[in-house]
DNA sequence: GGAATAGTGTCTTTCAGACAATATGTT
DNA sequence: AACATATTGTCTGAAAGACACTATTCC
């Protein structure tokens, strides 16, 4: 049987300016010539699928150490206009703080999107945000996976934020704090953070650095 | 960048003899001669992946209208000793009473095995059937899933049985048939079946054929 | 009547969800 | 003092989980 060209895209994922983001790159080749992508490429022969995500994360942002997650395969035989090309969709989720791409380079040729304002995308791209979306607010909702848009150390209002601008809704001040001291996975640092002209806010890290499924712990976390 | 080999491998199980089975075909050829695997073959030029995998469940099974989903996307290079191979993995939920491969046959090329009483098996398969069991046991509890096992009228023992089997535990009678009655998901055809010399039970069926998202109606079901 | 299986109801505890007042800092 | 932001507690309703008795049929 006639091997088949295995690609990997990636949909990396960030809180930026209080919205969740996607990197995208700007096509330079045939086909969709300057229509915005997923960064992905071709996997090298004797290379495993994640190292190959891995690779082309580096190579678009120049971070390697992200939560990396396999999303789905995607396989249409018209998916690519030149021929047939298999995909293999990942999903990372990035600090911002650790991430050196900048915001709002406009003009820029990569840059992140605000993945409710997106361009057309390429291929079956869109299908990819779109599903890389449900993945992970659904599994906001039952794993640690929304510490890994966190920095190091935070106050709880901005954990909210971020739980808020993935979910799309807003979320109870009062029950959030009570389930996530509930959950024990925090601590205070002991430092406080002045944000503006009110009252300074705790600063918090996690214990867990380590993606924790609830559900295996039999907790459930309906944010 | 040189193209690679495709291939799907299909979990498919049931709930056969009181225990959940999985379908395992005897390798005829190199690599792993004699041991046995699951089913499944190279993806053709113009097939889609899922068209693949229906492919191959017709051809070792003989049925081709079954609930079937993605898994995951296997590609370590040396997961295959001939060389390097990609295989979709999908798991495939099969109504024991909708299959015409019987039990038990135990010297036949393909027949289902308990899976927890597995032979070696080749490749990474033993990880698929890993996978695919964990996958089965967490959509259990939020969404419909398990109603693919079961035949088109049934009694709430056997339900519950199958959820039994599937979540190796036991469930209590009575919250089991509340959970279900307040999810109004079945409903009595009016008949009656003798299992034995009891009571008779009640015959069901399921109002919705189609798979439904129990937790995007806001539902949670823990059994 | 005894055995086997089916079917049903209550209580307790936990927690999600809605809701508002107080505390601590800045200007 | 006015303002901004942070922090904390209560009540209610839903449902998970534990638990035992009654009903119907066959022998």
């Amino acid at each position: 049987m006639p091997p088949l060209p295995v690609t990997v895209d990636s949909v990396i994922l960030t809180v930026l300016e209080g919205t969740l983001q996607v990197l995208l790159v700007r096509r330079m080749d045939s086909p969709f010539v300057g229509l915005w992508a997923l960064p992905g490429g071709f996997v090298r022969p004797e290379e495993p699928l994640e190292n190959a995500a891995i690779r082309e994360l580096r190579e678009s942002t120049g971070v390697d150490e992200v939560y990396l997650e396999q999303l789905y395969t995607f396989g249409q035989p018209q998916r690519d206009t030149r021929g047939r090309v298999v995909s293999v969709a990942y999903v990372a989720l990035l600090a911002a703080d650790r991430c050196p791409i900048k915001p709002q380079r406009l003009e820029a040729e990569v840059r992140w999107w605000p993945v409710y304002e997106l361009p057309e995308l390429a291929f079956d791209h869109g299908a990819m945000v779109e599903m890389s979306l449900q993945r992970v607010r659904t599994k906001l909702e039952y794993t640690t996976i929304g510490f890994q848009l966190m920095p190091e150390a935070f106050t709880m209002a901005q954990l909210q934020s971020v739980y808020e601008v993935i979910l799309d809704r807003s979320l109870d001040k009062r029950n959030f704090q009570r389930k996530l001291s509930l959950l024990g996975l925090v601590e205070p640092t002991g430092d406080v953070r002045k944000e503006g002209r009110g009252r300074p806010a705790q600063v918090f890290r996690f214990r867990d650095v380590d993606f924790v499924h609830l559900r295996e712990r039999g907790i459930h976390v309906p944010f």
